[in-house]
DNA sequence: ATCCAAAATGCAAGCGCTTACATTGCTACA
DNA sequence: TGTAGCAATGTAAGCGCTTGCATTTTGGAT
């Protein structure tokens, strides 16, 4: 061997002194090779520092050992702290993840998506349902499995997630057993987002119960950014008929909602109340606290882990793991003010 | 062709009537073919579907169009913010991402790092230069490019980051121009930690710069978590001679400080002053803002992107490139106080 | 000692793609 | 019309590994 060239399979088995198949069999099912054996092809391994060809590897067995994940960002705590255990998850059972995001975009996500399958993804994770039926197409074509987090897929698909529609509800429901009735969303854009939209519809399924006319919910849709939250909410607040509570689609919106609130020399929640989602690390810092929907990212992540791996190797899985939600009372959330607010 | 096998290159050459090197340079040189051939290719791809079988392709060409990241965690937003830029660039030039997470600990980051050769990354992104010698040597001997960010490599090494130190340095000056000289840290773990111990360093030689003596510089050493940055300041608070400002290795125990300070009761910055490092956004939510070392971490994670294609390209590229730093007043530095403060 | 089943190992045929080299089919010019 | 020269295409040899099957070895049981 070329001291230069990387030792391939042949060399160590040379080495050895077996054949390439024993070092093969060493490396992958130890089990069935004698100790002896072993002994001396991990030494060889060793010696010439080997490390098998992942081409050669993944072409004659058909597995990457690798799966996909596509998110709308990393840029947001929320997915990025899901994929750090969905990751760890993956990477005890010796597989790597490759990472792809979209942007909130459906044409990248499908191209994103396109990616991971040529790239040789076993599986691949997926945020939310709402994408273009080619993606689902690229996904059969190359029966490739995935899972859907952060939402309930449809039947015949497998999710780790949990109830939007239903949190968003409850939260309404608090909302409007503190006595307010002019209430309004700043939410993410709906357009391709089940989760954003399913918010704003469990918002509206508590209005209806509660005999408000959901027609007067203003609902302010933003991209996921503190500054955009905080400019809906000066739009909000410089209506003729200002809430006097705004349920925003998540914890982004609703720090900065609070953030401009403040600035506007509004007092959260006396003058105003506002709620969030997902409860992540500033909903506890700012002042006041943000009352939100807690959602266990870290465990959506890791039985998203746990579901594609299983779906991957063929084990049986449930179909939907739903996780619970609940909701986090920190203080931005208070009873309706009495008489009408003066506007800003 | 069976209706349920994969479609390969045979499939598509005999679809389109001509050989497979011809399908092959179509995929990959359109220019050596034909404008009609390559219709008529195109046309059979797109008929039968055909995606390219990664572990083929890697396996003839010897390249995976893949790189690598090892990061210590996701869960925090400057890596994640500065992946997702790396991810960006990296998908506009057709590479896919391959990524892993160390928890802050050697020997995992060794294990990650042999993972992703093995996983056959064409490149890999590293943060700071701090791993043992092991790490290195699977490297070299893959002959795997690498480059490190978030700090400056040695001599032949390239790296993508900022002068901790220097930032770290003028932050101190900052504290002691403003009259502060019971000084103390809270630094995250420095041991295997090149940018948490060249921050430490940083202050102290401003220490010493300013004639104080940097025996007398408390720093309480934690893990990256908002509640481990609170029972430091406590500790520091409690002591005999509690100091008068404190500098945190980041954002996230600088935040947590200024947390639990609140909570104790004391004024930031009438009572004490408090920074931080990275500017992440719960630095200008929380209350005071907090001052802080601006680090640019979007562009530091396209730099490094590009920096890390061009050298698998072999592509000439500077060894290192030095991003700036700059401090952002947020109202959490104030002057020191007057007389002695009574002890919480 | 002998024989046999079971365990360990070796042999060699692919896995699907790229690419050096050979071949074919043009164009253009004498 | 013949042919040099070049562009387009085809041929076929690997790339490094896994794995079904054949072969050898091992360790009892007789």
């Amino acid at each position: 061997m070329d001291a230069f060239a990387k030792p391939k399979l042949d060399d160590v088995a040379r080495e050895a002194g077996v054949s390439t198949a024993t070092v093969s069999r060493c490396l992958n099912e130890p089990g069935k090779v004698t100790a002896a054996t072993r002994d001396r092809v991990m030494r060889a391994v060793e010696a010439l520092g080997y490390t098998p060809n992942f081409g050669g590897k993944a072409l004659a067995s058909q597995k990457t050992s690798t799966v996909g994940a596509v998110l709308p960002t990393l840029d947001n705590a929320i997915f990025a702290r899901g994929l750090q255990s969905f990751q760890e998850t993956l990477s005890a059972a010796g597989v790597t993840l490759l990472v792809a995001s979209s942007g909130y975009d459906a044409d990248r996500e499908d191209e994103q998506i396109r990616a991971l399958i040529g790239r040789g993804a076993d599986g691949i994770l997926l945020i939310g349902t709402a994408r273009r039926p080619a993606a689902y197409e690229f996904l059969k074509r190359a029966r490739t499995p995935y899972v859907i987090a952060w939402s309930i897929g449809e039947a015949g698909e497998t999710s780790v997630g949990f109830d939007n529609v239903g949190a968003a509800r409850e939260m309404a429901r608090r909302v409007i057993a503190e006595g307010h009735r002019r209430i309004a969303m700043i939410s993410g854009i709906t357009h391709m987002n089940d989760r954003a939209a399913g918010r704003v519809e469990g918002v509206c399924q508590a209005l209806r119960e509660a005999g408000i006319e959901t027609a007067d919910l203003v609902v302010d849709e933003v991209r996921y950014a503190f500054d955009e939250a905080g400019e809906a909410l000066e739009r909000l607040m410089s209506r003729n008929d200002p809430p006097t509570a705004i349920i925003c689609g998540n914890d982004v919106l609703g720090v900065g909602a609070i953030a401009r609130a403040k600035q506007l020399g509004l007092v959260v929640p006396s003058d105003l109340s506002i709620t969030g989602f997902d409860d992540i690390d500033i909903a506890s810092i700012v002042e006041p606290g943000l009352t939100t929907v807690h959602v266990p990212h870290r465990r959506m992540g890791t039985a998203a882990a746990e579901t594609l791996l299983a779906l991957i190797d063929g084990r049986p899985v449930s179909e939907t793991v739903l996780l619970e939600t609940t909701i986090c009372d920190r203080g931005s959330l208070g009873p309706a003010p009495a008489g009408n607010r003066p506007r800003p």
